[in-house]
DNA sequence: GGCTTATATGAGCAGTCGGTTATGTATCGG
DNA sequence: CCGATACATAACCGACTGCTCATATAAGCC
């Protein structure tokens, strides 16, 4: 699954955003986000398990307990992949103060 | 629609690809993407309006075409999510970079 | 005006996604 | 060992996605 795909899911940013804080235990997981959105511990578990295989977490066994942390890689992809577009948009932005700037002056030549 | 959710698609990440490089009519975006994906002229067309309602694009009616520009901002809204990450990824590029040199010391020491 | 070109939209349909309940599989604790 | 706890998976289902073909809309050209 591509790592945007991954992330298109709200409940699935959340988790990488407490995933982000530090490890967490599937149940930890559970108990933030479960009633956030609303949703069942087998939908939270899926949801780690989507996060798994789209490589954004790995899990470690403790008794009987799952430890889930975070794994930046496919967050490095995006950001790899938005890299590319950076310099458009800071294009863009220098198109915008152009603009106002001259927007400004017109006022200011108009009075 | 969240930002995330319009790039999950592969052809509309392929779009913006495409409307990065400059403005197109919609036509040419039908005659690049269409091919590499091997769908119809009204798919691509669907994708365009995703696109246009997601904030990713803006379009100007040039006669009889439909010009299509690309609008930065949905980008930086994924690039201001991702720094949030930013930090935890280059700190977890430096635990990496410690463990290696530990293990070449390590491995130095061995012999 | 009528034909052609450019593009969007409607209707219909298969496949996928994400939820639920029920159940399986380990591990812990007495 | 046995019940409780932690977590994952199975089976099922409704909603949504993205495609197709057919058609609507509007401008360009003669």
């Amino acid at each position: 699954m591509h790592p945007f795909e991954v992330l298109a899911d709200p409940v699935r940013r959340r988790i990488v955003e407490v995933l982000a804080s530090g490890e967490r235990a599937s149940g930890e997981v559970v108990a933030i986000v479960g009633p956030e959105f609303g949703i069942s511990q087998p939908a939270v578990s899926r949801q780690l398990r989507v996060l798994r295989d789209g490589g954004f977490a790995r899990v470690r066994v403790a008794g009987q307990r799952r430890i889930y942390r975070l794994d930046p890689e496919p967050l490095r992809e995006v950001d790899a992949w938005l890299a590319h577009y950076r310099g458009f948009w800071e294009r863009a932005m220098d198109d915008l103060a152009a603009e106002i700037e001259r927007g400004d002056r017109e006022r200011r030549r108009r009075g």
